[in-house]
DNA sequence: AGAGTCATGTAATGGGTTACATGATTGC
DNA sequence: GCAATCATGTAACCCATTACATGACTCT
């Protein structure tokens, strides 16, 4: 089976939900998926084009209720089987996220503690600000779609936000504490 | 002051240390950062290149010791002053990593609980692997390094992947645990 | 003699973002 | 009338990987 890189699966998954248009997925993922995907018209409409060209769907224009012009698609067999098979495949190997942060700390020698806490500080700003922001759509998710039935799943990938970014802030205060009582907890 | 990609600041930095060519360059990312940072030669090169054109750095033909023609790299004043305004700069906007076990585990109704279990108990034991190999450096340089001006940092690096892998294992076994008991924890 | 490692480099390709171009429809 | 939103699409660019090409030196 011919294979294709993650982002066209993702646009094949989100062409099951009542997502049908390239606007529509563009939406969806900002909403729903931005704690983890992220994707630009520049890449979805050409995607589409390729979905349809290898046959995993099917365009319809559609402009119902006299709205502009738009272009739904829908899967086809081959297209649901595809993605099925993707599904049940495990990941591949773990890919090493680049760290800006961390980047910055390992040369962190050639800086003042001082400057160090301070880029760390920031950091778990913005950390915090993420945090609770995955907390405010959890509880909106818990209030207005727990009859969904992916809202179930929708809030996995919620906690697991959740959690890695809790473990980061508090590497960020045991770091902080770390640098400034000057001396090494490793040793 | 003109802003460069991070790549060209990670080698800014590395030629702080005695790497100075570029397959020096290659062998440390490799070595101590390949945790948070990885590289390839078709930019380590081209980058080199580019540091050489901008003034930040210089080169040096060097073939001591009858070795193979070698090119030693080294910062000038203003490569220095460049690495050490980035050092200082807060890091941007906290980027979003994509995360293919999550993607699949949002269209987790397109498949049965027991697919989803073995694809997070598959990734469960990549994360402990991981995990593992943080520890077994840590542990390295405790022992060999700990002389090293670098190794309190290359610890915090360390520190940072082991509390998040930690993290994510523990996702693991929750969100596996929720699933299999087929009710939500979260309603 | 052959494997391994030291050493530098480029071309093709993949994957992605940003900026731009265009225009209709909706709500105030 | 004007702003916001709906809607589609492309071209230029950026960043990065992979595969390839080349060749010397070192150790067994």
């Amino acid at each position: 089976m011919k294979t294709y890189n993650d982002t066209t699966y993702a646009i094949l998954g989100i062409l099951t939900t009542d997502c049908t248009s390239g606007y529509d997925i563009k939406k969806l993922i900002d909403q729903s998926l931005n704690h983890f995907w992220k994707i630009s018209y520049g890449q979805i409409y050409p995607t589409l084009k390729l979905l349809v060209e290898e046959e995993l769907a099917e365009v319809a224009p559609s402009s119902e209720g006299g709205r502009k012009e738009r272009n739904e698609y829908s899967l086809t067999e081959k297209g649901v089987s595809t993605l099925k098979a993707w599904l049940e495949e495990p990941v591949q190997q773990l890919p090493v996220e680049k760290n800006e942060i961390l980047l910055k700390l390992f040369f962190g020698n050639h800086q003042s503690n001082q400057a160090s806490i301070r880029l760390i500080e920031d950091y778990r700003t913005k950390l915090e600000t993420r945090y609770q922001t995955y907390t405010a759509i959890e509880k909106s998710i818990q209030e207005h779609e727990s009859a969904s039935k992916d809202a179930k799943y929708w809030l996995y990938t919620l906690d697991y936000g959740k959690r890695t970014t809790k473990a980061a802030i508090n590497w960020c205060e045991a770091t902080i504490k770390n640098i400034t009582e000057g001396e090494d907890i490793y040793e």
